[in-house]
DNA sequence: TGTCAATCGGATAAGAATGTCTTTAATATA
DNA sequence: TATATTAAAGACATTCTTATCCGATTGACA
């Protein structure tokens, strides 16, 4: 099991930081943001055609092609990806999977989960894909030091 | 995806609450635990197995047999399960999935995902079976009001 | 000692998530 | 207009999780 999100989900997460690294170039095709975020190419090609439809990229066919921002990465938040990629489970659903758990009428981990989910989602809510892009990459084992 | 337990893990803590509503009940069976739980009983008996093996809960074949508690559930918390059932992958891995993302070598998401996960893991390792069994449990849609 | 009731272990099945492949459609450019 | 390049879409394969089933084993008790 992932962590908090699909894999789907951490790979578009990581090929938008990929893409934002370089603002200066307008269009990425599959393969290079693949090898760049190091995800798989068509198992990421699926995933930004779900990010095409949810409104955070575009595309466009053809020679010259490629993906490309919908709109700028300082307005692309971690909760617009995961609310595309992961629906709603993770900010809505009970932690102890009770499908009549609500605020009016709790399971008993309710609160205690809440107290964590609430900064959870405001923590999704406030990192723009151009924030992530600031930070430095983790270096990889095969990369020199 | 469920939410950030396993389905396994769910119907673990789902099924210890509901034998710790009964304190003075010394053994419990799997139909009886699936039953109150509202957990699929085949299923819950192999989680169960685990937590054998994990040290939770001692097991007793044959007639009056069953599953009692190793320890008493005010000393079983929620890590306690977590790390039986889902291993470390929630209070360890990397929220994007790089695999050499440590504390010295962080993702871009390092910081801000500590932020929330240690408070989660305090949550989890605060929260005691004995205390979760004293909260009401939410009514089903079926139950009279 | 025989029987019944329960867990244990392994096999198996169903489903979802992940990953790959192939064909089609679109489009820039030679 | 032809060609090369790219995303789109659907089919397919693989792997993991979830779920079920069955025989073996154990142990209480009549």
């Amino acid at each position: 099991m992932s962590v908090i999100f699909s894999r789907a989900c951490e790979y578009a997460v990581r090929g938008l930081v990929e893409m934002a690294r370089n603002p200066e170039k307008g269009s990425w095709t599959v393969p290079e943001v693949a090898e760049q975020s190091n995800t798989p190419a068509p198992f990421l090609a699926k995933t930004f055609q779900q990010l095409v439809k949810g409104g955070l990229l575009h595309s466009a066919k053809g020679r010259k092609g490629g993906f490309s921002f919908a709109r700028p990465p300082e307005q692309i938040f971690l909760i617009d990806i995961v609310n595309i990629i992961d629906s709603t489970t993770l900010t809505h659903d009970c932690a102890l999977g009770m499908p009549e758990c609500h605020d009016d009428n709790p399971c008993p981990f309710h609160v205690q989960w809440k107290r964590v989910r609430v900064p959870l989602i405001e923590a999704l809510s406030q990192e723009s894909i151009a924030h992530l892009a600031k930070q430095p990459r983790p270096k990889r084992k095969s990369e020199p030091t």
